[in-house]
DNA sequence: CGCTGGATGCGAACGGTGTACGCATGTGAA
DNA sequence: TTCACATGCGTACACCGTTCGCATCCAGCG
């Protein structure tokens, strides 16, 4: 449209131009990264490579020359967002290290929800190098502090904390869909809610202890999330000699 | 191609006879009832409404008539395999029922693996009436008990199952690709695990401990489950009064 | 009985997807 | 200069979910 438009290819000076131009051309680092920034910004379903080709001023099917397939595509863009996630190191007070470790790994979680959507086919069993690491820091902090079997310590606080955000990753993706801030789609939601635990004594009970549901969403999560926690620490407590 | 070929309507008695022979006509509850023995034998990507209206001798579109959208029909889908979940009952002895209902909850998950992939996106918050009542068993098991708080007693403990089925329902679905036993593919794969668990101690340690992980791979899943369970409950257990 | 209106099935088509293939081009080595 | 190779990409294929409008069937009614 502009003046120097290049519908045909025009071999001039211009189409040389391209090469050491601004595009730093197509390769997997740049693919990866962008691809982590669309699956962060707009979900697993926004990211097809044709979108992804656009955002990279390239056509659809060039980054193929890079990556083999989209699936190859996302298990690098986990792998790579792993490696932000902080390997835990033991600590004289290892329930502190645990219990912060189980933090991050959860606002990891969070930060990227479309992982939870990949870990159902892809699970932790697939041993990137970055996970790997991850995985080794926890279990070797349990294994200093002197479990027998740090592997059951791991096994409870990683099932946990994957089980807790598949949760609230869904929670927080109806919430989005809604368009609502979380306070009024909880509220908007109140009733419905009531009416559906009534019949079940234990859960209309708990609807009537809590006072107000609406109020700082975010950290109530995070309480809920701290409170369970502690259930597993307090179990994995008791398997320390005293 | 056989004698009797209906390429075109042809108005006769043969195409009246198709009212009220063999195919009882299209109905929501068939079209669910195929769509989850779908889902269960060849998992989430084999569903495709071509194929199911195949499957029911129909065509796709016809599927419209009954189900708005595929995903009111995955929806409706795992709203009828909740109902083959038995509800917890409370019982004299909490520790047992609780563990018995963790281990028919996992046990459902890997029958239904694809429930995996939809949770991460519906979640368990979704509110259809037979997870409600689950729920409700469940939450009313721990209060009976004598729990202060029985939702932190559910959430750690559905929390850890549905963790620890995800990394599990992926090894299965990775297992399956192979298109070896279990067994073989362990087999195939530990010089390569131990390879990457070199460089980090304690997983190195605990490959060595281990004698035979491809022997009865199911048991030791099985196993596995139920040893970070225990450390759940036992955590679970210290919240109750003596 | 004949009619008619609503429910139902479905063929065609639209816009999207992941990916295979083969051609064009620019680049570095011989 | 030439040649081989790596890279970008237009086209095409098979499939997907879904919309639309048309054909058909059946129930209820006049």
């Amino acid at each position: 449209m502009a003046a120097g438009s290049t519908q045909k290819p025009l071999p001039s000076v211009w189409a040389r131009s391209r090469s050491d131009a601004e595009q730093p051309a197509l390769n997997r680092e740049s693919i990866v990264r962008e691809a982590i920034a669309m699956l962060d910004a707009d979900g697993i379903e926004a990211l097809s490579m044709r979108k992804l080709g656009a955002r990279l001023n390239a056509g659809a099917t060039s980054l193929y020359r890079h990556v083999a397939t989209k699936d190859e595509l996302m298990e690098l863009a986990v792998d790579a967002i792993v490696a932000e996630l902080p390997i835990p190191r033991g600590d004289a007070n290892w329930r502190g290290a645990a219990e912060e470790a189980a933090h991050a790994f959860r606002g990891w979680l969070l930060r990227h929800p479309w992982t939870m959507s990949v870990l159902g086919q892809m699970g932790l069993a697939y041993l990137g190098p970055n996970l790997m690491a991850y995985m080794a820091g926890l279990a070797e902090l349990f294994a200093d502090a002197g479990f027998a079997d740090p592997a059951i310590a791991t096994d409870a606080v990683l099932a946990y904390v994957v089980g807790m955000a598949t949760t609230e990753t869904a929670w927080l993706a109806t919430v989005a869909r809604s368009g609502e801030p979380e306070a009024d789609f909880i509220a908007r939601l109140m009733p419905a809610a009531r009416e559906a635990a009534a019949g079940h004594r234990v859960l209309a009970e708990a609807y009537e202890r809590t006072r107000d549901l609406a109020a700082d969403p975010a950290t109530q999560r995070e309480e809920k999330f701290a409170n369970a926690l502690a259930v597993v620490l307090d179990g994995l407590a008791l398997r320390l000699p005293a």
